[in-house]
DNA sequence: CCGCGGCATGTAATCGTTGACGTTGGTCAT
DNA sequence: ATGACCAACGTCAACGATTACATGCCGCGG
């Protein structure tokens, strides 16, 4: 309604200074005298005062606003991380603005710019898209961190993820292991390099001179739904398919039940991601086990600690598993 | 790295004063002639200068962030709710901080104060929690909307939501209608106005003299299939199971899993909001679908409406229809 | 009585941006 | 020639908070 009471306010109501006041609410009490203390607590309750941390980041010349950017936030694993980055940051009173990218280059330009004007302590990029502006933003400042997908070459920044190529090449060992024949890959986006890292990993795992099949897909259950129909449309074999991520495992499920094939007796799915949901909703669904909770205090470490910019060993390599469930 | 550039920064290598390049960045572009225009972009470009956000909050006494609370960030619905909001949001130029509020009214008080702190343009509050400082900064300032939960009876301010009483409703004639038995309710928890309206709208549907079974729970998987053990531990009859959410109904299905009991059969079981996955991951799930992604641009608009702060027609009150999958 | 040290507090500059207002210099009608 | 008017700027005082530095006071040893 009306103004909210600054410092002034609350110094004039209980007859200090406001530096009295600030100093109150920035924790230096072992220089005030305890009667002082009391009346600045009382005027500032009486006045319902909390201090702005617009001016307070003004003066400091730092926000405590770390942005997070994502290509899918309605993708539960990606909602996962987020709300484990927003705890973790918590801890450390910092907060999270979340910003869809929508896999659009253009959308995180805009986004990245946003950020920027929010001064923002550090930007925390989900599947970044490789654009120009990135890399200027990259190399003017050294408060990004990059999740799931590595920076493109000649970004020095930290790296928070699994190791995507080794996940990818364990998924094709274990494909060898059960002796599948008929290996598929439908992997994401190959702009991401973690696509084709998982890809590639898979590649190699499989260590075999047949062709294996591939198809690109975005990472969403309507693209993988797609990708399976033209997959299955002909199902006179068993196939045994590596999704890029769990959505499109998700497609490739629904394509399976409406040609009426059963999980894993006419079709093998691997998924990727292994976000919480699966192990109430997708019982038939083996996949790679990222670690989605362990992101969020990884990142907050990175920006809390103090920074040893050029200290390339600041990634952050989480482990995976493998979950085995009845469909592999 | 360094300071980022400012507007006197801009100003002195372009050879103007900071107000013209502060004209320029505001948009007063029809002040300024098209060689000054010229040379302010040259500059700001050169030194890769975005406008703080912190100085002009400062300045304008209003910042362009909206701070949403949710009661659990990696509950799907809720993921689709939140992105709706944000994606809303970005078209007015607003961004938006998301907090989990972890169902904790001390967690929420914190987290309202934060947002206080941020000079939030508004607080987009679902599933709030009745406390002493949120009826004290509904008084004070009129920039809450309460989301999926009705503002406690003496708060006005703006809701957003389904009717729940009514969906609730909807729901229990459906059952009589289909002439279930032994209905049972699992309801969110009582101090969620919410819950209450939906069980209460649920049993005048039902119209009826009998006893309906009542439990109480969480809105989490886990405590649903909690609460559907203790129900199933008796599965001699057939149960027809309201459930306050769709995860308290994933919680529940895994209980009749593990009993190997069948839905529809043996057992039914109806959710409430009805998330995106349902449609790929649960079709054994009939429940009441809420429009999620018509919450951001209702919310949007609420915010960045002229404010006509007392007029009572600000609630939203959005549609619901009943999803009926092979469940039911 | 003087001076020193320490405690509690006040003064004032500063952060980046904006906009009301003032200042130019030029055009044009009288 | 004068004044009115306008376009195209520049000046400067906020906005709310923090903090280095200054100040006043008190007690105490010499």
């Amino acid at each position: 309604m009306s103004k909210p009471p600054t410092v002034h306010d609350v110094a004039r109501l209980s007859g200090v200074s406001t530096a009295t006041v600030s100093r109150y609410f920035t924790g230096k009490t072992d220089a005030i005298s305890p009667e002082t203390i009391e009346s600045v607590r009382n005027a500032a309750e009486a006045l319902g005062y909390t201090p702005s941390e617009i001016g307070r980041s003004l003066r400091l010349a730092r926000s405590r606003v770390v942005v997070m950017l994502v290509p899918d936030a309605t993708n539960p694993f990606t909602a996962d991380v987020a709300a484990s980055v927003e705890q973790a940051l918590k801890d450390f009173g910092l907060s999270m603005v979340l910003a869809n990218a929508s896999e659009n280059a253009e959308q995180q330009d805009r986004l990245l710019s946003d950020a920027q004007g929010l001064r923002a302590r550090a930007i925390v990029l989900q599947g970044a898209i490789d654009t120009p502006r990135l890399r200027d933003m990259a190399l003017r400042q050294n408060n990004i961190i990059f999740v799931n997908r590595r920076p493109a070459p000649g970004i020095i920044a930290p790296y928070v993820g699994i190791d995507n190529f080794a996940a990818g090449r364990a998924v094709g060992r274990y494909f060898v292991e059960r002796g599948y024949e008929n290996c598929v890959a439908i992997h994401g986006p190959r702009h991401y390099s973690g696509s084709t890292e998982r890809l590639d990993g898979f590649l190699a795992g499989l260590q075999q001179e047949r062709p294996v099949f591939q198809f690109e897909s975005a990472y969403t259950m309507e693209a993988g739904y797609r990708q399976g129909q033209l997959l299955l449309a002909d199902h006179s074999r068993r196939y045994a398919v590596f999704c890029g991520n769990d959505m499109i495992a998700y497609g490739v499920y629904r394509a399976a039940m409406e040609k009426s094939m059963r999980v894993p007796d006419d079709l093998v799915i691997f998924g990727f991601d292994d976000n919480r949901l699966n192990e109430w909703l997708a019982p038939w669904l083996s996949t790679v086990k990222v670690p989605a909770f362990d992101f969020g205090p990884a990142i907050a470490k990175l920006i809390h600690e103090p920074i040893a910019s050029d200290d390339p060993n600041r990634n952050v390599i989480l482990p995976f598993t493998l979950t085995i469930r009845k469909s592999a």
